[in-house]
DNA sequence: CTATTAGATTGATATTATTCGATATGTAAG
DNA sequence: CTTACATATCGAATAATATCAATCTAATAG
């Protein structure tokens, strides 16, 4: 059942949260299991306060969730969110057919379309 | 024959490629066929030097592969690149059980590990 | 050779991201 | 209540990105 709504800007959210070396790093700790912000810190070269902020927009992509327990902060890998980001570019590679680009192609002798239309 | 090197290195270029609006749009564009920068130019309302600007990054980054014919760049979505990046994700959601955090977790009472050490 | 056209490059500027020190909040222990 | 500890937030500095106008290069047409 996938009628869920495809949603770009989320997948944009977990992109972005994926383009930075210290997240990508994070989401592959991570992927061996949950950890707690101490124990993730330890990995990283980084103040508290900077990883604070990746934790931040880790959770906010939606690819990790967060449970405190006690005072420590639990950060688990959010497989569905990922799995519905490699589901929107796996998409992209199955060739819609979908003319995005409104009236004709420009380029005519170039584009190995049957229509071709004369670029002004 | 999967012996190729992971290289985190260029899966991070292709996310950072990845996550921006205006080139996550154009890879959309690209995932219908290859197309020429005018006809991706007339999709978006930027100026051609940003077009060029992102279309570089895109470039670089692997995910999409340029060639020239005549006086028109043609753009295609290189498939192949982005199957590696989809496997490196995919690859996130395999519990590696690899203990990347040194030595041991802190955090021990609420931590479900059997190895429990006591953090100073 | 001289336009003309498609794209790329450059340099400046605006915008956004990352980082840190200082400080606040929240929880548990004494 | 006070202290200690884990994490979050704030404000400011810095770094990285995105954008544009102007200009350059490459290719074709005349």
């Amino acid at each position: 059942m996938m009628d869920k709504q495809e949603t770009p800007g989320s997948q944009l959210l977990k992109l972005k949260a994926l383009s930075d070396t210290t997240r990508l790093d994070i989401i592959n700790l991570l992927s061996s299991g949950p950890l707690c912000a101490c124990d993730i810190l330890e990995s990283f070269q980084i103040t508290q306060p900077t990883l604070s902020y990746h934790m931040k927009l880790l959770t906010e992509s939606g690819l990790v969730s967060s449970e405190r327990t006690g005072k420590w902060m639990h950060y688990t890998l959010n497989c569905s969110e990922l799995e519905d980001l490699l589901g929107y570019l796996k998409q992209l590679m199955v060739s819609r057919n979908v003319p995005l680009v409104k009236s004709s192609a420009n380029c005519e002798q170039s584009c190995n379309q049957t229509k071709l239309v004369k670029h002004n």
